[in-house]
DNA sequence: AAACCTAGTTTCACTATTTGGAACTGCAAA
DNA sequence: TTTGCAGTTCCAAATAGTGAAACTAGGTTT
């Protein structure tokens, strides 16, 4: 599991805690969290409520359930709007999901995992929190390989072993050789492909977003399904995608905050 | 401020921090912090290795630069779906604006002020974390005035007092005495306008959600310009206004969460 | 080159906070 | 009334947080 490990006193199990609620999705009691904790009623009561006092919980008191609190949603916004990435980027995507009449998605590598953090869906224009801050795995998705790919050798090497792999389709790649081998083509070719491996009938492609040094800042893709677009069709886009990641790269590169903040 | 009260030890102050960052707006300088926080050095530099490790900060070691993490954004991806209103009310909102050919936005009470969770632009079909999570300030915004005006005495009470009073327009109310004479027509007529309020030549009419048992669930407004509608016009939205949100209340209401989650 | 900053990091004795077993409360079922 | 469960409070012991001061690493001045 990617729950951080807590060697961060009282802060890091209360995050932990969050993750625990955040985890099941939806209110929970007081009681549903005790069994699956390891800490004494006492200890998990006073961490509850010192969430929720932060706002970083809400609580029905009628129900009596705990759900995350609207604090968190302000500091996403806050988190996203200053991430240099994503905010730089929609105009970028919003022409590259034009042009290709295709679904676009942004992404940042996160332990290893893909984070989500924009999207374009020309067909159903309608995009939100519902689907950035999604989490996807690293080692099945365009995006993923992509990033992976043009990591270090040695945070490469780190993170490629710690992927859990788990087999979503006949096509995915299950182990951490098979990937390496498949990561140093993408990193010959510039670019990656997802043949259906992490869900049927959808394939992308995908590039590494890189800086002026060659760091991996995030990830690119164009997605779409079988019954649109063979695989080899879909090389048609290499030249747009490439370009858009370029071009967001120089700008995230180039975009240095302003000094002051009034 | 809005800035939470420091009652709540370790997890308190670590909070407190991460809102600080988020005030900012941009990547921060251990030292630029230092200056604005009453913690000394070792302490202030603890409470940032902490929560960097956590991942609720990122930290760029070249620039030596503090920025929100990609945790945030995973949490409020959680904090958005789960919810009970936003996710219930994308449908119905995506109507709404079709309908109207207005913007149409969402938003839940926090601490007085409207925090909008979603937002509807037929205009510009975009939308994403730079929308929703923004706050706004109650007292002179449709939705904040309409949630306001159909909270319990008591809670009216204690929020209206609360609320900092800045002469945004002409037309700002600036008291809690004014304030309170509007909620008390609002409540009465069942819907909320804003006239120039917040801004200049921006108009809005709005409606509290409710639940079963009249308890503020949130708002829900439909935006325009003094370009293209007069406030009288604005009348016309009302009834579906209206309607739109009795349904969210209603849907609200009834969903229940799934009791299992596999 | 030595002296001197400034910005960030580490140490360590001191102290405040957190901890958790156990005891309490409130409510609902037996 | 008794029993049981869910949530809340208490308090002595243990732990984790604190912050003055010392240190380090770069860069800048003398």
């Amino acid at each position: 599991m990617a729950t951080a490990k807590n060697n961060d006193g009282t802060v890091g199990k209360a995050l932990a805690l969050l993750d625990k609620v955040a985890a099941v999705g939806r209110p929970v009691r007081f009681s549903e969290l005790l069994v699956e904790s390891e800490h004494p009623k006492a200890t998990l009561y006073r961490l509850l409520q010192t969430l929720t006092n932060q706002g970083m919980l809400g609580y029905d008191s009628e129900r009596q359930m705990y759900s995350l609190g609207v604090r968190l949603v302000k500091l996403a916004h806050a988190a996203w709007q200053q991430s240099s990435l994503a905010p730089i980027a929609r105009p970028l995507l919003d022409q590259l999901s034009l042009k290709a009449g295709e679904t676009v998605h942004l992404g940042q590598l996160d332990h290893g995992q893909v984070l989500y953090v924009d999207k374009r869906n020309p067909a159903s224009p309608l995009t939100m929190f519902s689907d950035a801050g999604k989490i996807g795995p690293g080692y099945c998705t365009g995006i993923g390989k992509a990033m992976l790919a043009f990591l270090d050798q040695e945070q490469r090497q780190r993170l490629v072993q710690q992927q859990s792999y788990h087999r979503y389709t006949a096509s995915t790649l299950v182990s951490a050789q098979a990937l390496c081998t498949e990561l140093t083509e993408i990193r010959q070719q510039g670019i990656a492909f997802d043949r259906e491996e992490h869900e049927a009938n959808i394939i992308c492609i995908a590039a590494p977003i890189l800086s002026g040094t060659n760091k991996v800042l995030g990830g690119l893709s164009i997605t779409t399904s079988t019954s649109r677009y063979s695989l080899l069709q879909l090389e048609a886009f290499k030249q747009d995608l490439l370009e858009t990641a370029r071009n967001i790269g120089q700008l995230a590169e180039s975009w240095h905050f302003p000094e002051t903040n009034s």
